[in-house]
DNA sequence: GCAATAGTGTCTATCAGACACTATTGC
DNA sequence: GCAATAGTGTCTGATAGACACTATTGC
């Protein structure tokens, strides 16, 4: 079988003398496109010896001892490689390896997950968006990136109920009914409008620009994020369980 | 230098021809003993390449292809080797990696943290607990072991506000006060008798025993925690922040 | 004026905090 | 009775939910 993983033997320390884990990164991208959530997914090659040819898997691939000085940087370099944004919310979102995950071997994949503005990125060839509905994505991922993927959106899910996260996924300025229109997304479910702006303004997070959005009806006030950058973290989540 | 890490070359695919990471797994256990919170921890080795010889680490070590199925059957075997523990409170605290943390070359560790019962563990020879006072540890650590476990007690700490988690440190009865007792030495601050009761009751996540600790006061009502054993979400957190 | 959306105010329920109060034991 | 700890009740304050109400635009 190919790439049994044994490193070359060192001589003196017998200590490092064993077979390694392949270690790659791989990173959930989230934005909010078409009013939905969506998901970045690359096509997988169909080179020989390629694992799962042709099907979708999160954007990732092998740490590059070289090039990356550490996980994150590594994360931030694939995520930049597929859509160009260089400075997005990125979080570790957890770790998966086990002898089975990857038809290659024994293999631990470091997963992260982005939330980037749409209209900020600019997608390599290979990468697309798709919507997750219900909750859920309906295509068949590679390898445990399906399992990977749905910790994610667990995750993000969860935080949204009591952080500022959704507002990384807004563009440079919005009104409070768009963020609200996000939060909802993401919860899927509606949140009552005077309850959510007490809670947004109160987190002192966003500031207004002096500028309205006009349309059809009554003028909203445009806010940018303030600077900074740290989520917001609520005392009390949006909903009491049932 | 010894170690370098490339996988010999397989010939068919040149994709897994590079240099792999180092891949370890490190376990920050936590338990509650004399009154404080204390966390296990180890002596390296001082043998000849043996990085930070002699100083204090997190027990924990390379995976090993041969016996983990994965990260987590890995995880409970180095916790099971130090503390003869089966059935802990076991979760992913986070990986780290990078180029420099461990002078043998790239390297990244998979870190769990799990929460034990001391009453429940017999340790290995070379483990012994340590005590965190005033959310801290004070002696130094090998590797990046002190941001690790830096990272573990801020999130038991942060969980510990809105979940039932110290019910995993307990002995298998305790009384409410216990608890409460457990709760304040994790957080490091007291908390309201009424409010507390009042929660922990609600949560439906412990049930009398038909037996009274007995003192030289008014006797106590022993509990056990319910089967199912997953923890319970409270939707408020104790303290509202200042 | 009317439709449409932005934004505010008012009432209620829930639950933590504070703290006083009662209960049950050993001595 | 007294000390000590277990356990309960009562009031207040913060904030989410529900929902009605006002405000400002285009047409």
């Amino acid at each position: 079988m190919a790439g049994e993983g044994r490193v070359e033997g060192s001589g003196k320390s017998g200590q490092l003398d064993f077979p390694r884990p392949l270690t790659t990164v791989d990173v959930v991208i989230f934005t909010i496109l078409d009013d939905s959530l969506q998901v970045l997914l690359m096509q997988r090659p169909a080179g020989e010896g390629e694992p799962f040819p042709l099907s979708l898997a999160l954007p990732g691939g092998f740490v590059d001892v070289t090039k990356d000085r550490d996980l994150a940087a590594c994360a931030a370099r694939k995520l930049r490689e597929k859509t160009g944004v260089t400075s997005p919310y990125l979080e570790q979102l957890g770790s998966w390896g086990s002898a089975t995950r990857d038809p290659r071997g024994w293999s631990a994949t470091h997963a992260y997950f982005a939330l980037i503005p749409a209209d900020a990125s600019v997608l390599a060839n290979d990468a697309r968006w798709f919507p997750i509905r219900g909750g859920r994505l309906k295509d068949k991922l590679a390898f445990d990136h399906g399992d990977i993927l749905a910790t994610a959106i667990q995750r993000l899910r969860n935080k949204v109920e009591y952080t500022s996260l959704p507002a990384y996924l807004m563009p440079a300025e919005f009104t409070l009914p768009d963020l609200q229109r996000v939060y909802e997304i993401v919860l899927d479910r509606p949140l009552e409008k005077s309850a959510f702006r007490t809670r947004i303004l109160a987190a002192d997070m966003i500031e207004p620009v002096a500028k309205m959005r006009r349309g059809p009806n009554r003028p909203a006030q445009l806010y940018r994020l303030k600077k900074g950058g740290e989520p917001v973290y609520f005392v009390r989540t949006f909903n009491p369980p049932e």
